[in-house]
RNA sequence: GGCCAGGUAGCUCAGUUGGUACGAGCGUCCGCCUGAAAAGCGGAAGGUCGGCGGUUCGAUCCCGCCCCUGGCCA
C-alpha cells in the first residue's frame, strides 16, 4: 500500500493503536504487544502526566500485564507539554524498541501528537521571549490586530486561520519571526517518516461511544477522580499551562474552586469528552492509511494481528 | 376551585407597539488544525412562535375558550 522510496529498511514495523477516547485502545495496545513480542508507546498527551491515572484512564500496572510502557508518566503536573518534545522522546523510544527487536505499539488519541511521530513532521522552533511578547500582545490587543498583523506579512496562513483563533495567530507569527519563512498553515500530505507503519483503529459507533463515555466518567469519579485532583492541587496543577486543561481535571478544579457544582462538573465532563471525541474521529476518519476494525469483532486482537501481519 | 407567571429551534431562553422569526447560547452535523492539541477555531442544518376559534386585508404578537408547566391562595 503505502510504500516510501526513502527510508524503507525493512525493520519491525510501527503498530499505531488509534481511534476516540474510550474505545478501547491502550487494552487492545497491550494485548498486540503481548502477541507480537511488543512494546507500547504512549501517544497521549495527558498521560504523560505523573499523577493524572484516574483522569486520563491510564492503565494500571497489573492491567499493563507486563508489557514495558514508554513515554508514561514522564512530565511534572506543572510542566507544559509540547507536540515537538513528545515527537523526539516518543520516535526515540521507538527506534530503541526497533534495535532491540521489540514491535513498538503506538497508543494514543491525540491525533496530531501520533501523527507528529509516524509522519514527516517537522516543528519549527520556538522562543519562550518571543512567544510571551505575542502572547501579551493577544491578551491587550485582542486577535483581531494579531492577525491583521499575519495578513500584512503572510496573507495565506491568515486567510487559513481566521481573525479570531488567537492562538494560532501567535504561532504563526512566532515562526514567521523565528524563521523568516511563512506559517505553513496546512497539514502536508500524509507521508511515514519511518516506515513499515501499520494504523489500526478501533471503529465505535457514536452511540454506544457516547454511552460509553457517560460510564466511564461515572466510573472515574466513584474511583476517587476528584480526590486525584485534590492532591494534583496541591502538587501545583492549577498552574499547569498543559494539564490543568485536561478533560475532567479542568472541570473539577472549577468545582473545588466554587465555581460549578460537583453535578455539573461530572456534566460538563462528559459533555466536552463526546466533544473532543467528535474532533478526534475527524482527524483519524480521514486518514486513508488507517485501518478500521469493529470494536465488537470477533477475537479484536487477532485481528489486529492478522492487519499487521498483512500490512507489512 | 380562584389568582399570578409562563408555554418561541432537540434544550435553556431572547424578540416582534399586528405585515416574511435579526434570534442567542448549548446540543447535533460538517470542516480546519505543524512546539498549550483532552486545547483552539470556522461553517451548516433545525422553528405549524401550545391547540382551536374569532377580530383584521394580514396574527406568533389583539380577543375568547381549551390544554400543559411552575408558583401563590383557598
Amino acid at each position: 500500500m503505502s510504500r516510501d522510496t526513502e527510508t524503507a529498511d525493512s525493520s519491525l514495523p510501527v503498530v499505531a493503536v488509534v481511534g476516540p477516547t474510550a474505545a478501547g485502545k491502550s487494552d487492545l495496545a497491550v494485548e498486540v504487544a503481548l502477541r507480537l513480542g511488543g512494546e507500547v508507546i504512549n501517544g497521549d498527551s495527558m498521560q504523560l502526566y505523573r499523577g493524572m491515572d484516574i483522569g486520563t484512564a491510564k492503565l494500571t500496572v497489573a492491567e499493563r500485564r507486563g508489557v514495558p510502557h514508554h513515554v508514561l508518566d514522564v512530565l511534572d503536573v506543572t510542566e507544559p507539554a509540547t507536540v515537538a518534545v513528545f515527537q523526539e522522546a516518543a520516535r526515540a523510544a521507538i527506534a530503541d524498541c526497533r534495535s532491540r527487536g521489540a514491535t513498538p505499539v503506538l497508543a494514543g488519541g491525540s491525533a496530531l501528537y501520533v501523527r507528529a511521530v509516524l509522519d514527516r513532521f517537522e516543528f519549527p522552533g520556538t522562543d519562550p521571549h518571543v512567544r510571551e511578547t505575542l502572547e501579551a500582545e493577544l491578551a491587550t490587543e485582542g486577535p483581531g490586530a494579531l492577525h491583521q498583523r499575519l495578513r500584512a506579512v503572510d496573507p495565506a496562513a491568515a486567510d487559513i486561520i481566521g481573525p479570531a483563533n488567537g492562538r494560532r495567530i501567535v504561532r504563526a507569527l512566532e515562526v514567521i519571526e523565528l524563521t523568516g519563512h511563512p506559517f505553513q498553515a496546512a497539514l502536508p500530505e500524509p507521508a511515514y517518516a519511518a516506515p513499515p507503519v501499520v494504523q489500526l483503529g478501533i471503529d465505535v459507533p457514536r452511540q454506544v461511544l457516547d454511552a460509553r463515555i457517560a460510564s466511564r466518567v461515572d466510573a472515574m469519579w466513584a474511583r476517587g477522580l476528584v480526590d486525584e485532583v485534590r492532591r494534583l492541587e496541591r502538587a501545583g496543577l492549577r498552574r499547569g499551562r498543559t494539564a490543568s486543561r485536561a478533560l475532567g481535571y479542568r472541570q473539577v478544579l472549577d468545582f473545588l474552586g466554587g465555581e460549578m457544582s460537583e453535578e455539573d462538573a461530572r456534566r460538563e465532563t462528559i459533555a466536552r469528552t463526546r466533544r473532543f471525541v467528535r474532533r478526534q474521529d475527524a482527524w483519524f476518519r480521514r486518514d486513508t492509511r488507517i485501518r478500521w476494525l469493529p470494536f465488537d469483532g470477533h477475537d479484536l486482537g487477532e485481528q489486529a494481528v492478522r492487519a499487521v501481519r498483512s500490512g507489512k
